[in-house]
DNA sequence: TTTTTTATCCATGAAAACCGGTAGATGAAA
DNA sequence: TTTCATCTACCGGTTTTCATGGATAAAAAA
């Protein structure tokens, strides 16, 4: 089927990381890796003279990010195929990537012979990418995102119980019962689905509430 | 000077970066790679058969970590030499590693001339570390809120309370009395300084803890 | 104008957390 | 060897939290 190799462009600019997918790639059968550049820059004027079937892109580069190299290769090499490939596992990163574009989404803990199929995925015109990708993508972590609707009160006692206040401190200082605050207390746990107070206040920092 | 080869142990869980780290040492002159290795323990047992001079660690493994390797390593073989190659840039994080005996703190960014420049430093009882690792390590510590040490067990209780676990929940998970839980979570409070679970827990997520 | 949401309050009892000590066993460090 | 740190465990007692299961009034939304 394969008429002949397919060619491979990387940009990466951490070079243990270029260093190891050269390896890789060179080891492989059916590949040819045709240069690896550590900038974007260097890449794309490459790229100019001479297009490839394959860009394993990572994103965090100096200058010009790999996000907005998708972008450039796509408009100007529809051919080529794009996997970026890697650490970010900010689901705003990803959806960015994709959306530039990208063909696929590895992290760079994948193992040299996922990497090497995903190549050969990808020119089939698969999409690919890691499960935890996907989940990470396609949900919202059910409970997760989704961050309950606070009342003024709520938040207010929220504050409160992350300083370390007890129920009563709490009461005096806002001039309210004692049980009053215990219900705003046992509401904030029940949206945020935890049946303690410890892990009531870790949710809220995560949701960046605190 | 040099009278025979460096022998060179890697220790790194994600194989792109191994392999890069392979090539790179296997192309240096001076350097002998004897094994690449994706787990602590299997590389305990390598060392336990034929000790090296140079030990390249991760500190994310799976199992177990290489803050723990490296405190065994250097207890049980004090002449090798570690070196730790990591992406993590907390500041704990480092000092634990320097506490732990390590001679040096790559971070994988590092370029294959300064990698291997690195590994004949610390033959010659050098300290060596990045310029950025080191301003971070001597940065004045924010408002003085230097964190309290923390023992291996009361991390561990600190992570649970935060999952919201009660004290017999993680007595049963760790097999001992709940009554001891209670002490080193209280122990916990003194450390941070905090009178409830709700407050440590938001002081140690300030502090990058959980 | 109904209905829903929000904020307020209450009681009771069980479960957990908190406090202030004490203390044995290890293992490492001085 | 002695000291120090850490992990372990216990006692007795107080305080707080958590779970149930209510209720009322005002404000906002329908």
């Amino acid at each position: 089927m394969i008429t002949h190799k397919l060619s491979v462009l990387v940009v990466e600019d951490h070079s243990i990381i270029a260093e190891g997918l050269s390896s890789i790639l060179q080891g492989s059968e059916g590949l040819e890796l045709r240069g690896v550049f550590s900038t974007a820059e260097a890449a794309l004027l490459f790229l100019g003279s001479q297009p490839v079937d394959v860009l394993l892109l990572d994103i965090s580069l100096p200058e010009m990010s790999g996000i907005e190299m998708c972008r450039t290769v796509k408009k100007q090499y529809k051919k080529t195929k794009i996997i970026a490939l890697t650490n970010h596992t900010e689901k705003s990163v990803v959806q960015e990537m994709l959306e530039s574009g990208a063909d696929g989404y590895l992290l760079k803990n994948t193992s040299r012979q996922d990497l090497v199929a995903a190549i050969s995925q990808v020119m089939n015109n698969q999409f690919i990418m890691q499960s935890e990708i996907q989940k990470l993508l396609f949900s919202p972590t059910p409970a997760g995102k989704a961050l309950p609707r606070l009342t003024t009160r709520e938040k207010e006692i929220l504050q409160l119980v992350g300083q370390g206040a007890t129920t009563s401190a709490i009461a005096r200082q806002l001039f309210i019962s004692p049980q009053t605050v215990e219900t705003h207390r046992r509401n904030l746990m029940q949206k945020f689905e935890v049946n303690n107070s410890a892990a009531l206040i870790k949710k809220a920092t995560e949701k960046g509430l605190l």
